[in-house]
DNA sequence: AATGAATGAGCATTCATTCAT
DNA sequence: AATGAATGAATGCTCATTCAT
């Protein structure tokens, strides 16, 4: 656990139980259960349920976007880049505790007009977008980043859906081609 | 109303209230209201809501597989059938009372255990993937399925997060270079 | 108990309650312990807490004014009727489980903005202010409404903060001599 | 702010909206948020709410005493010095900030248990009702002092009720026909 | 076949107060 | 003297489901 014990607590436990159950699903009398905080101490740190999901979508967004780009950094090679960003991918959905994406389950469950919340998962996303069009800046492809980013939700969405390895590697194989 | 009136009433009613406010933010309350049946009467059709949830994606399945269908029928030609399915997309996602995919919106809402509802789902999707088979086998390309139907769902989904048109029309261009 | 057994056992509780120790004082809680009712049966039956006051505050409003209305009726005399009316204020005042005015006590827990509970109240004293002006129609003295009927409401408010008898007898003194 | 700014600025700040929202309507956390001042400070000065209810009674009552007796100090005649009190509620009672009598407001918010607030109260009325005496003594009137007083607060809580200045105007009236 | 009343378990949120620093 | 984090208990309210008629 890190600093500030009670925050973090709460945090961390929340985003497993959002990210395990969706935000829906999960109540709060469950976070300060397993969080062993007191309701009230939570309602101290965020102003409502859907601030503690904010902070969730923000700090996945942040922790996600590190990681594919440290992905893409240990090659060089533009294509190698973007290949071992949907190798990264079908390692993480083959992982046992993989319930999805983290930013389209809650993306499907929000009310049409919580702009707020659907800012932040656009947020992360775009990122994801932006990440494709560095890549391919070098060898003049900055245009396939929608395409590549598409194939990336694709191949999330679908593996989601029918829990099975091959969107990941049929996406691969796409983006192999079009590059 | 169609035949049968009780039963349709509800179905059509929880239908159009799951599509468009979800699964767990529509009430049962609100359900029996705006159709104008009694609660008990209700469970005298459905066991429970999720069974009216499981009779609102099997009625989806049918509609939106025949309208798939029917789309693909009005071309001769594989390559113009596939395009045609995008171009229907386009449309679809550009009416007013569109919130995104029956099927897609419903799966991030559902437990992770809730196996039965995800068959139905899933069940939709393949129909989906066996039609793109059905439509390449004359052109010797049914392995191009996998592909196809990855870019339908990534579309739809991408669509969702972004509130945007390109997301289609992406898809379309990917599907128009690897056929 | 009166027909429809579970919720006039709600009214009459929640009124027992409202009465004997005040409005925010009293919660959902307790009034369905009190009444062994379900939470739920309560909320069946009343929209919210504050319909309940509604319903508390309209009933005894009725229930007082006829009782007002009797006392006035049981003398022939103008004078004598609102006599009469003071000397019921003041068995009223002295019996055990007098705790105020249920009118006056509620009006002062209420928001500035409450106006449909406050026209609820203005309502009953409304009533009380038109019985004086009723009872002294015959001898052209309607005038002296007014002045009754904040005579008693003087005498209750006085009686409340002191807790003893001296206000109302004071009251039916003035009273006695404006006339 | 007056000296001894930390428990001064709590005193005024705590009175200021127990007079406009009502005591329980008022919370903890908006108090200090207002006053500027930490919770474990308010805790420092203020062993409970309720003593910070006591500390505002106390302040108000020798405030509104001194206020009624500057009024009475006007005047010579007994009978005129009556009447600016009267006239000094009508005033008082019209202007923008006027929400009702600050003890008549807090009494109905009691719990029929809370001895040592009512005693503030009730003593803040007393010592109305002496100056009544006081006033009508050199005449030889003072038994009238229950009267007015009487009619003093009947005036109030009419107008709180009502939302009117005919109350004042009437119990103006009574005092003129009784002196 | 159809109903409306009734329910137990749960929801998110706020309260006045205390404690370690 | 002053603080901000932490708390247990209570708040009003909604949920999907069942039952007697």
């Amino acid at each position: 656990m890190r600093k500030g014990t009670v925050r973090n607590q709460i945090v961390d436990t929340a985003s497993r139980l959002f990210y395990k159950q969706g935000y829906n699903a999960t109540g709060i009398n469950q976070i300060i259960d397993e969080a062993g905080v007191a309701k009230a101490s939570l309602y101290q740190h965020f102003h409502s349920k859907e601030d503690l999901l904010a902070a969730y979508l923000t700090e996945k967004g942040i922790e996600t976007n590190a990681a594919l780009k440290a992905v893409a950094d240990q090659h060089k090679n533009p294509k190698e880049k973007v290949l071992a960003i949907f190798d990264f991918l079908d390692k993480l959905t083959n992982q046992n505790d993989y319930y999805g994406c983290n930013f389209l389950n809650i993306a499907s469950e929000l009310p049409v007009d919580s702009t707020r919340l659907r800012n932040l998962i656009r947020k992360q996303k775009d990122d994801v977008r932006a990440l494709f069009g560095e890549i391919l800046k070098p060898v003049k492809k900055e245009k396939l980043a929608d395409e590549l980013y598409m194939l990336f939700d694709g191949a999330l969405i679908t593996n989601k859906v029918h829990g099975s390895g091959w969107p990941v590697q049929t996406a691969r194989r796409i983006a192999e081609k079009i590059i």
